[in-house]
RNA sequence: GGGUCGCUAGCUCAGCUGGUAGAGCAGUUCGCUUUUAACGAAUUGGUCACAGGUUCGAAUCCUGUGCGACCCA
């Protein structure tokens, strides 16, 4: 090491190289043969309301405890530390009255960040704080880098995503979020399964991509020697299962759009999608409304729950149709204009909203919605009635066949489920696939292809049927309070 | 895609109108037996994101690039 790097990274980490060093010499480096017998939380929960008198009289003795050192405070004779494990973290108390003097001056030497294990009995000190009086310790794993600084944590957000594994150790908050996010999963799964549905596992690599209007990322075969597409969406696959006999099924799992990254927009995203033959429409919703309401008990929230600065009552979820809420907002329609291409041209210009040749009266009116309507849909809604333009592969609705059965649930000004009655016609469903075939040539890279098998599927007969989807990532965002798809991500994909 | 803001020590952050780089934490050394953001003393550590430009002189002003954040489409 050249003396200018002496205090700086290079010499930190060499300094906890040469600590390392001396640790292979004994043969007592990266050691797998301390097994820990309790963890922090449970300590604090079974024992951290006792008074210190009781604690004494309690005799809670020989613990084994692991974890890495978050705090020191290190004495001549005595010494504090902090150590955190998968639960959280606890003070051990380590003198030189109860190990040996050479062990604890090398303990001395031990570092922040370095993962040790401990023997003990349970104290409180004179501050009342939980405390293990080691009477053995033991360097697991030496840490050769730096940890973040201690009170503040990680605060660089880039470094937070980029080498999340940082911020997990350093931010008790940030880990929280993803064990949120399994509680979430767990419980839609929970839901899910005690309905009767089937957990089931369809393809990620599809040869036509479909299901959704997005652009699918590509991909190579090798043996095959030709094109694959992830997937944009599993619907496809789930409902050529309904057609071979499953009735309720549901898949949770990762779906993949090409567009750019965002606050909101990961490439790789999680999704539930369910079906479920001869359901109702209005059934699926009261479902659909207990399976997040559910979610949301399960990681401890109550009713009201607070995203991005708006407050949001769970437990009252009202539907609304699209019309109503587009001639709420756009009080220079009429309901006669609704249907009318020149009026609601007019309209679009008229709110600067851009739009296409192409654009029939039911993708200018989504648009319309979109731009006027979505942002103000704080409260839970369920906004019902979509035109059947934008809805390729839901059912005409029994009366009006220009509407689709089809629902989408808004929340914080945001969507976060959509869900219809599956279109069954074969033939409906071959003529709209040819219209997305059309769509595609004339430009719009977003649309489906044609997808011959999943028309063959349904010309063996679907059974009628309902099915959502509910985008997992925004869930939990939602019932986590977090306004950036990133924070609840693992490992977001990041610009490189 | 457009606009605004940010990037300084391992980490968290100061750095004014251009004058040659600062603090706290971490590290190193010493002291300290109930500390808890432990404390006291000393000390180390910098390609100021990157590349150009203006200037006697640039972390600072200008242009471009990269990455990130926010807003708009």
């Amino acid at each position: 090491m050249t003396d200018s790097n002496i205090g700086g990274e290079a010499s930190i980490l060499e300094e906890r190289r040469r600590k390392l060093e001396e640790l292979r010499a004994d043969n007592k480096a990266y050691i797998n043969n301390f097994f820990p017998t309790k963890h922090a939380l449970e300590l604090h929960a079974l024992h951290g309301h006792l008074s210190k008198e009781d604690l004494e009289t309690a005799q809670i003795h020989n613990l084994a405890l692991a974890g890495r050192i978050v705090l020191k405070r290190v004495m001549g004779n005595a010494s504090f530390i902090t150590i955190r494990d998968g639960s959280g973290d606890i003070q051990i108390y380590i003198s030189k009255n109860n190990i040996d003097v050479d062990l604890y001056k090398n303990f001395k030497t031990w570092d922040l960040g370095d993962i040790i294990g401990t023997t003990g009995n349970l104290f409180k000190t004179k501050t009342e704080e939980l405390t293990l009086e080691a009477h053995s310790i033991v360097l697991i794993t030496k840490a050769l880098r730096p940890m973040p600084e201690k009170h503040k944590g990680l605060a660089d957000i880039e470094t937070r995503y980029r080498q999340r594994y940082i911020d997990l150790m350093s931010n008790p908050d940030s880990k929280e979020i993803f064990v949120k996010r399994s509680n979430i999963v767990a419980s839609v799964r929970q839901t899910m399964i005690e309905d009767g549905f089937l957990e089931v596992e369809t393809p990620m690599m599809h040869s036509i991509p479909g299901g959704a209007v997005a652009k699918p990322f590509v991909t190579h075969h090798n043996a095959l020697d030709r094109e694959l597409f992830l997937r944009i969406a599993p619907e496809l696959h789930l409902k050529r299962l309904l057609v071979g006999g499953f009735e309720k099924v549901f898949e949770i799992n990762r779906s993949f759009r090409n567009e750019g990254l965002s606050t909101r927009h990961n490439p790789e995203f999680t999704m539930l999608e369910f079906y479920a033959a001869f359901a109702t429409f209005g059934g699926t919703i009261s479902f659909t409304t207990n399976l997040i309401q559910s979610a949301s008990k399960a990681i401890g929230n109550g009713d009201r729950i607070e995203w991005d600065g708006d407050q949001i009552d769970l437990s009252s979820f009202t539907t609304k149709t699209l019309s109503e809420l587009v001639l709420a907002e756009n009080t220079a329609l009429g309901r006669q204009d609704l249907s009318n291409l020149e009026k609601l041209r007019a309209h679009a210009a008229s709110i600067k909203l851009s739009f296409k040749d192409s654009w029939g009266p039911g993708k200018l009116l989504l648009e319309i919605f979109e731009k006027t309507v979505e942002s103000k849909l704080i409260q839970p809604t369920f906004v019902i009635e979509y035109p059947v333009e934008v809805s390729p592969l839901s059912r005409r609705n029994n009366e009006d066949p220009s509407i689709a059965d089809r629902f989408e649930l808004f929340v914080g000004g945001k969507e976060i489920a959509n869900g219809f009655c599956e279109l069954n016609d074969p033939d409906d469903q071959a003529e709209r696939f040819k219209e997305q075939v059309q769509a595609k040539a004339d430009g719009d890279d977003e649309a489906m292809g044609y997808d011959e098998d999943y028309v063959a599927a349904l010309e063996h007969g679907m059974p009628p049927a309902v099915g959502v989807g509910v985008g997992i990532d925004r869930l939990v965002m939602m019932l986590t309070n977090q306004s950036s798809i990133r924070d609840v991500i693992l490992f977001p994909q990041l610009k490189s």
